[in-house]
DNA sequence: GCATAATCTGCAAGTCTTTGTAGATATGCA
DNA sequence: TGCATATCTACAAAGACTTGCAGATTATGC
């Protein structure tokens, strides 16, 4: 039993890490490629520092690593396969979503493949 | 860009709603089948007032659906694909894990499956 | 009807998360 | 060196989550 518990403790901190609306469309731009701050700030419009202090969390969670070229510090994906775990996690959106979302959640999966 | 940020909440409660170390084995646990509360209670050692407040999360997310027999609430999975999907969040784990883990790791996966 | 069993809901305290602001660090270049 | 750029870290306020407890609800069987 004490197996379950600590296991399911270090899966709930995965699934913590990653609900998180910034950090998933985070994870999903880094399926392009190697990145920097300030670009994915760009693409995703939010304030640098908040990136940065998403980017920390993941790094530190080793979701993401860090390279440094110049002043730039590029981020990528540590396991690449982690975006789409997290898009097919979306079949259990479709579930709970008002029809509305149908047309949404359509387009996003095609941008997120 | 609106259409990935509301998909991008969606999603991040879901994976909220799931990252919780009580809940994770609660799924896992659905996974045998239909179970009151009580029983559920005392197969993952947890108080059943506290067990109900999880239910009653997952229910209102529509990720479990609850049944009444006399005066037993008796839930299960709404999609039990989602007991997988969540098990293969393992992967990530594992990557940041101590190697200490790797034994525990094995033996929940044997369960889990 | 009443006592009991199974579960739910509301509330309050403690804790953790998010986010902006301000200031720190590191790099490149004149 | 001195200045600008890119990013990081520290901190505090606001908000969200978790949990136990007390009391409400619903169903059963006498």
């Amino acid at each position: 039993m004490p197996h379950r518990v600590h296991v399911a403790r270090e899966l709930a901190e995965v699934f913590k890490l990653i609900a998180h609306p910034d950090r998933i469309r985070l994870i999903e731009e880094l399926r392009n490629g190697e990145c920097d701050v300030n670009s994915l700030a760009l693409r995703l419009d939010l304030p640098p520092t908040r990136l940065s202090q998403h980017l920390s969390l993941l790094r530190a969670a080793r979701i993401v690593e860090e390279r440094r070229n110049g002043r730039q510090h590029l981020y990528r994906l540590a396991q690449p396969q982690i975006a789409r775990w997290i898009t097919d996690g979306l079949a259990f959106v479709e579930a709970r979503a008002p029809a509305s979302m149908a047309g949404d959640l359509r387009e996003v999966r095609a941008l997120w493949s």
